[in-house]
DNA sequence: CAAGATTTTTAGAAATGTCTAAAAAATTAT
DNA sequence: ATAATTTTTTAGACATTTCTAAAAATCTTG
């Protein structure tokens, strides 16, 4: 696979991650920031090379195959962000896209070495799951922030934003994986949420709470 | 820069190493495994960017900006290939191919961190220096064993030929860098050179004694 | 359910990097 | 120094990936 090839299979995934039904030319487009018009060039060489479904006017999804290259793809780029983040120090708002362009390097040797190195990590430094070798994904009950109820207790595990931005304003906010939040009180003007983090009370936009995904005990 | 013109980049400056001419266009096309009218298409692109001088008819070599450039390539290859070796086990024959593709990775930042990780190393798995964040090399002062003299001691320092074939030639005979070598005597008949290796006589064919580099106590 | 709006595809063009074949320049050897 | 050989360049073509503009299909809505 090309460089070009992968990432319209990334893009695929990622846009069909939750529900199973096709996706469409512009969707694809816009996510890649391209046109349609090389969308659908893309999906009839894709197609061809079996790792997508296309038919005309209809959108495209992964086969088994394409699901399965995507997830290395994945695996590949969750890895090198632990490393960056853990071996190296960068933080968590700086690596994505490094991880852009080492996710494409292709020897399979040194991504099982690399993930014995790291000590085979579970989730990114975004809390996302990590790929086992076979492109098995373990999936972890979560919720939004916004959606827990007064009183509940959680864990932060994870970002549904994972832009610079959102990162470093939760840098700002102090809240990182693996922090404890309470929910306090839901505001029904703003949908805003006063939490108690480490302690201190804190109200967060609606927005924010909407991008912070929470584990509850 | 391309990850294509990169390569070319790479080429010139392995072909200049020693002699200060310009190299020929043929020359760039048997280093790159491509065709000389592909060649000369690049060096008017390269020239254009201003990273060689090319005139036609008379080959290329590298401006000031393209040494400078060079350099930060055999800098990232040589770090991964360290990295590679050290910290993933790596063999010194595997590590090559691998950090071809890893070199063409762009974050200045990225190489600077690993640089620090690995605790600043000076040489390659192979031997061969590593250029600092300035371009910069240390040079060493190194023979080769051929041309090494009756009964002189030195420690090996390094490989001419890095191929795996030849890698994997010298794990057999149990050469490997740090290893001291004393000069026995060298046979007129087919130069190849009789050596005390860890305490035991071993013969090395005329190629094999070309191919390694030692440093003289 | 037909007209208008939107989405998607097709057709044709450009940029990149490569190649083959032929022409031009440089080198070598008689 | 001229002919033969080798090297290098040019010209033209092809594959990839992308785009714009126009056409075709599908969806939406009064």
């Amino acid at each position: 696979m090309t460089l070009s090839e992968e990432d319209y299979i990334k893009a695929i995934y990622h846009l069909s991650k939750d529900d199973k039904g096709n996706v469409s030319t512009n969707a694809i487009a816009a996510q890649m920031d391209s046109k349609a018009s090389s969308v659908t060039d893309m999906m009839k060489k894709l197609a061809e090379k079996d790792v997508v479904h296309y038919k005309k006017y209809q959108g495209a999804r992964l086969t088994d195959k394409g699901k399965s290259y995507a997830a290395k793809i994945i695996r590949k780029h969750r890895l090198w962000e632990f490393f960056l983040v853990e071996k190296l120090n960068f933080s968590w708002d700086e690596v994505h896209e490094i991880a852009e362009e080492l996710e494409h390097i292709k020897s399979e040797k040194l991504i099982e070495k690399l993930d014995a190195f790291l000590d085979f990590p579970r989730t990114d430094p975004h809390g996302d799951p990590i790929p086992d070798k076979h492109g098995n994904i373990t999936k972890v009950e979560k919720i939004l922030l916004s959606s827990a109820k007064n009183n509940e207790k959680g864990i932060v595990i994870g970002v549904k934003d994972s832009s610079s931005d959102f990162l470093r304003y939760l840098d700002k906010l102090g809240i990182s994986l693996g922090k404890e939040i309470t929910i306090l009180h839901k505001e029904p003007f703003d949908n805003s949420v006063m939490i108690n983090l480490d302690g201190e009370k804190t109200s967060i936009s609606a927005l924010t709470a909407n991008n912070i995904y929470l584990k509850i005990n």
